[in-house]
RNA sequence: GCGGGGAUGCCGGAGCGGUCAAACGGGAUGGGCUUAGGACCCAUUGGCUUAGUGCCUACGCAGGUUCAAAUCCUGUUCCCCGCACCA
């Protein structure tokens, strides 16, 4: 039988077809059966199926087909996420619909997937632009709503031009937006978010419990981003304190000793200030505003330094003095102030009102001050806080909303009245212990408080133009992996809020306003990019932690028991005198290889020491001192010649020789340590302990180090180390209420408006009186309206939806109005798994019993690009589901794997690219199994797989070959020898195979099967009916997951019962003693086959002719090789075997002698 | 810079302490079959040596552990991927 005759085709329809009609890819639940869910990401219904999707449900059909075998009570289901821009993108292009698109492309996509019959329950088939699908969607964003978890703020958000949409932080890469590559621009707009930033804790550590490539794990790791540290509050003055005089205005009923007043004096005095009138006002307890303004201006002359704090009816005092100065004042600062009578706490105050008459010249007011800010406390039971944030308006004057310590700040301590006059501002950082070293502090140019704090002065200009060049460059320098470090001081000083010392305030482009708290605590010693902005700036570096390096292993590790003997010590790098050669030491008693080096003589300078060590150690004398590297190091070591352990305190210091005179060096000296010239190339590789490395490292280049070690120049703190002084110095910040323990995140909020039509309408109703009202749940689904009332590309498309827009409003029954923005399309793919295990359910999502029997997924398979994105989603959804009930477990997939991409020459196929293969080509050419086979075996799962045609041509080839071989016939009686050896073979196999489909190495199971078959042909002749007839069946099973039609046609064939496809996995059999000694049998025909290659080779190359051959076995051997005479003639016509013992044997050379047991020997002729 | 993964023949890639000059596939070369091509079959594909089953050199580089290392450990170089002025 030739290939051609072989239909595979029609093999393949014939068992598609009985698959089909028997229904066997549905699932139940069956209690009591082990389950699998095996799950492919579902795909986004582009156009036609292309080889890198087939290649994906490939793998998963294999291992859903295992499993089945197995036994294991398989869910394997399919859709299509077919909400998405491309669909309206092509809607507009060729002038169809969305959703006729979108069902095209479905439609092609699914007669590929039949064809290449994926075992999958298309029963449970979604397509999520389906209102019966997405109107869950729907529901699940109201649960998230009452519980807090969607909420709408105004924030910076990413904007894409080309999309005309928002976007997501997980959707921007490098500045870009995912899908089109176009520049996000940053737009403030107001938006609907998921709180996943709520979960980023769980989601973090949930992480260690998944059985996820580790490169995922971390990539999500690094996203969630968490990093643990300090919030540390540094002090900015708000005004210039030193030049100014506060004056205090109390209010009714009070003193200037009373609530807040005698602790703000306090505080302003700690800065500087000086507070220059604090009356008691005349009649607190029945006041008369007119007699207390004159009162005032009697005792005080007003001027350009003054401020005035008021209190509550201090307030109103104010603002009638104010109109009457003379001069203008440089600040009013007015702490809850009222503007009528009516009180919260229903109190009358006759006495207030009649001291007032609440008419107020707020123009001249606003004319007598330079600035004015207005503080009102939102939990104020006395005042509401509409009068305050009135005034702020008329005065056009800054408004400060906030929480007081006590209600109507009545508290002694009023830190957010403090706030106005000087700053507490947040730090975050990760370390504290560097507190001491702290030169300066650097805020990022979009700071809030910067605008304010460089208004009028004139760092004002210069600071607006550098916060334009920032914003322009960002997204350039991003791209341009080290921006340079710009900034500029802006006229400011920040308070240490441990040493008191004042650091000046910078801008700086490399702090980013959206994380800690905008703001940098900058340690120059310690931090490379501090220390490069130091370096531009001229700043100071100071340092606070030296290297502390303890040797734990090796012969010069610590000795437990041994004290420390403490030294304080040189280390010398010399250079020569005319050549680029460094001075170097061997020591001989030891491995050490490093530099000159040796102990401080009390009351010598180590400059001196130095010198002097260098002469004794190695003769030189005229040498000059250069420069110190950097700051001591600590080190901890096992002197092995002194045999002590050693705390060594190490100056490193740099000398060059002046020329090359010696003094003699003593015996002993030269007895240690051999004396080295070594090129500059050869000493780092040359030295052998850290601590030499970093000095030699710092002779050439300045550097913040910025490891941890041993405290310094930190008051108390020095000499811890570095861990117990972050611990200490926290500790000591939160007894001074000065900072605390703080945890910073990288993810932010889920982002899910987007301004497009193609996807799930979000059910919120805008009511001008009733405000943001959720869609009633009876009232779900919102459909879209149909694509032929919206129009497109104007802006939002819902929006122009003239009759689906407008709305009754659910609580008011007033006309309202609908939001016009729908889901982000990950919301879909963010919990369709679980749509799965019930997808006929018309009352809820899903049922609760079916998806907790189905899930977790056992295995998910995809690719690497949904690292982010949709698995961090798909886990945040997990979560919330489970925290509203719905769930009770947390996590959606135990297992993941990433596959690798279908290449073809060398890059990704695209449609941009115009390089995809289409699987409806192949399929019509080669048919299913062969694609199949191909895509399994030709490259590792997770590793790329370069798409050639040729390779599919290898995988028809061997299926035509199987073919062929198993549909011959068979003698009924063969070599017993070769049935037994290929029964072995194929046990072997079949555990192979289990083992390989187990851990996902499907290409080495196949080549395992095509070895297997390989042999089975070479032996084909040998081999008899019943033994093909096992193979046969097994094969087929073996190949049921990878060729699952072929291997059907097959099981039929050799009588199996039932399908092939929910047969039994075959158990591999322990080999019986027969079997073993056959392997061995087999291995002494195939070892002298090699051996009759070999020789033949060296007599033909010679010339010779060889007409035939002899083998001369030992008689055990001889028994076996009998019946083999076929094969050897495959290599050389005429072959004879003959017995050792044979005495009549035809052997002119004598070679028989040389036979031995196990390698019989040759003749040829 | 931080983190993850690699480096094996002409190529893709197995092997993960001894059975390894290295599975399987592809390519190349030679031979068979054919009018020819394709397809198919056979052989060769690190070097040397040989009427034989032997030797040498090789699993990025340098060391180490071991009776024994491609395989384990240490250092180092290069490549790929992810994150990144992250405080």
């Amino acid at each position: 039988m030739t290939a051609e005759d072989i239909d595979f085709k029609a093999i393949e329809k014939r068992w598609r077809e009985e698959w089909q009609k028997a229904g066997i890819f549905k699932a139940k639940v069956e209690k009591g059966k082990r389950k699998f869910y095996c799950l492919e990401m579902f795909p986004y219904p582009s156009g036609k199926l292309h080889m890198g999707h087939v290649r994906n449900y490939c793998l998963g059909d294999c291992i859903a087909r295992y499993k089945r075998m197995q036994g294991f009570n398989v869910l394997h289901p399919m859709g299509f996420d077919s909400f998405g821009l491309p669909a309206e993108n092509a809607a507009v292009k060729q002038g169809t619909s969305p959703d006729k698109w979108t069902e095209k492309n479905v439609g092609e996509m699914k007669e590929h997937l039949h064809a290449l019959s994926f075992s999958y329950d298309w029963q449970r088939e979604i397509s999520t632009h389906n209102s019966e699908y997405y109107k869950w969607n729907q529901l699940f964003f109201l649960k998230l709503f009452e519980k807090g978890l969607a909420y709408r703020k105004e924030a910076p958000v990413n904007y894409c031009p080309s999309c005309e949409t928002v976007l997501a932080n997980e959707q921007v890469i490098d500045g870009c937006c995912w899908r089109c590559k176009s520049e996000v621009q940053e737009k403030m707009l107001e938006q609907w978010f998921f709180k996943i930033t709520d979960y980023a804790d769980e989601l973090l550590s949930d992480i260690e419990k998944l059985e996820w490539p580790e490169k995922v794990k971390v990539m999500q790791k690094n996203w969630i981003g968490k990093s643990e540290g300090t919030e540390v509050q540094f002090k900015v003055e708000n005004l210039d304190i030193k030049n100014s005089e506060f004056i205090f205005l109390h209010a009714f009923q009070d003193t200037s000793e009373s609530v807040f007043w005698p602790w703000l004096k306090k505080e302003i005095e700690k800065q500087g200030g000086k507070v220059v009138f604090a009356p008691n006002l005349p009649n607190p307890n029945e006041p008369n505003i007119e007699e207390q303004a004159e009162f005032v201006l009697k005792k005080y002359k007003f001027n350009s330094k003054s401020v005035i704090i008021t209190h509550s009816l201090g307030g109103v005092l104010a603002m009638k003095l104010l109109p009457k100065l003379g001069t203008k004042i440089k600040k009013l600062i007015m702490v809850a102030p009222p503007l009528r009578t009516e009180f919260l706490d229903g109190k009358k105050r006759p006495a207030v009102e009649k001291a007032c008459d609440w008419n107020f010249d707020f123009n001249r007011i606003k004319e007598k001050s330079e600035s004015i800010t207005v503080i009102a406390d939102e939990k104020d039971h006395i005042v509401p806080v509409s009068h305050p944030k009135e005034i702020a308006e008329r005065l056009s004057a800054e408004f400060v909303l906030t929480t007081g310590n006590k209600s109507h700040f009545n508290s002694e301590e009023e830190p957010h009245v403090l706030n106005e006059i000087v700053a507490t501002i947040p730090i975050f950082t990760t370390r504290i212990d560097t507190l001491f070293g702290v030169t300066f502090v650097v805020f990022a140019p979009e700071h809030p408080l910067v605008d304010k704090w460089v208004k009028g002065t004139k760092y004002e200009a210069p600071f607006k133009k550098f916060l334009q060049e920032v914003k322009k460059e960002t997204r350039m320098q991003r791209l341009a992996a080290e921006g340079e470090k710009k900034g500029m001081f802006i006229g400011r000083h920040a308070m240490n809020p441990l040493t008191g010392e004042e650091v000046p305030v910078y801008v700086g482009n490399f702090v980013v306003q959206d994380y800690g708290a905008g703001a940098v605590m900058a340690v120059p010693a310690h931090d490379q990019r501090d220390f490069e902005f130091a370096r531009e700036h001229k700043l100071p570096v100071k340092e606070v932690v030296q290297p502390f390096i303890i040797k734990t292993d090796g012969e010069d590790a610590i000795r437990e028991n041994l004290p420390f003997k403490k030294r304080d010590s040189v280390v010398c790098v010399v250079k020569h005198w005319a050549e680029d050669k460094y001075l170097c030491l061997d020591w001989k008693q030891t491995f050490w290889h490093g530099f000159v080096i040796g102990g401080v003589e009390e009351g010598e300078d180590p400059i001196e020491t130095g010198k002097r060590e260098i002469t004794e150690e190695t003769g030189y004398k005229n040498v000059r001192f250069v420069k110190k590297l950097g700051p001591r190091i600590h080190s901890q070591f096992y002197h092995v010649v002194k045999k002590q352990n050693r705390w060594a305190q190490f100056q490193g210091l740099y000398f060059e020789l002046v020329d090359g005179k010696q003094v003699e060096i003593s015996e002993e000296e030269k007895k240690i340590h051999g004396v080295l010239w070594l090129d500059k190339s050869k000493v780092e590789p040359f030295l052998n302990v850290d601590d030499m490395r970093i000095l030699w490292r710092r002779v050439f280049a300045e550097s913040a180090y910025g490891g941890e070690g041993i405290l310094v120049n930190s008051g108390k703190f020095s000499g811890m180390h570095s861990k117990e002084a972050r611990e200490k110095i926290t500790q000591e910040l939160a007894r001074k209420k000065l900072g605390k323990k703080s945890v910073q995140y990288k993810i932010r909020d889920w982002l899910i408006s987007r301004q497009r039509y193609w996807g799930t309408p979000i059910p919120i109703i805008y009511c001008k009186d009733c405000g943001i009202i959720p869609v009633p749940v009876s009232e779900l689904p919102v459909k879209l309206p149909a694509s032929d009332k919206v129009k497109f590309g104007e802006g939002n498309p819902l929006s122009s939806a003239k009759s689906w827009v407008p709305v009754v409003c659910p609580k008011c029954k007033k006309l309202a109005r609908r939001e016009t923005d729908t889901m982000d399309t990950f919301v879909d793919s963010s919990w369709y798994y679980l749509r799965y295990c019930s997808v006929q359910d018309k009352m809820r999502p899903f049922a609760k019993e079916e998806a907790e029997y189905w899930m977790p997924v056992n295995l998910y398979i995809g690719g690497v690009e949904h690292a982010i994105l949709h698995l961090i989603y798909a886990r945040f959804f997990t979560k919330a589901l489970a925290d509203l009930g719905y769930l009770k477990f947390r996590e959606p997939f135990s297992r993941l794997f990433t596959q690798g991409m279908v290449l073809k020459d060398g890059e990704i196929m695209s449609k941009s690219k115009g390089n995809i293969v289409s699987c409806d080509d192949m399929l019509a050419k080669y048919g299913a199994d062969t694609i199949r086979l191909f895509e399994l075996s030709a490259a590792l799962p997770e590793s790329d797989l370069e798409f050639r045609e040729q390779g599919i041509n290898g995988s028809y080839r061997f299926l035509q070959k199987l073919y062929g071989l198993l549909s011959a016939d068979y003698p009924k009686k063969g070599n017993d020898v070769v049935d037994e050896y290929l029964i072995a073979e194929k046990e072997k196999l079949i555990s192979a195979v289990s083992e390989k489909i187990e851990t996902l190495r499907f290409n080495i199971a196949l080549s395992q099967i095509f070895t297997f078959i390989e042999k089975v042909g070479r032996y084909k002749n040998f081999a008899s009916a019943g033994t093909m007839k096992e193979i046969a069946h097994d094969i087929a099973l073996l190949l049921a997951p990878f060729t699952p039609h072929l291997a059907e046609e097959f099981w039929n064939k050799y009588g199996g019962k039932g399908f092939a496809a929910l047969a039994e996995w075959p158990n591999a059999k322990k080999l019986n003693s027969g079997q073993e000694r056959a392997l061995k049998a087999m291995q002494l025909v195939e070892s002298i086959e090699r051996d009759l290659d070999s020789l033949l080779s060296i007599v033909r190359k010679k010339g010779k002719v060889v007409s035939g051959a002899s083998i001369y076995a030992v008689p055990e051997d001889h028994k076996t090789l009998n019946g083999f005479v076929e094969i050897f003639e495959r290599h050389i016509s005429k072959v004879r075997i003959f017995s050792t013992q044979d005495k009549k044997k035809h052997d002119p050379l004598n070679k028989a002698e040389k036979a031995v047991q196990g390698k019989p020997a040759l003749y040829l002729e």
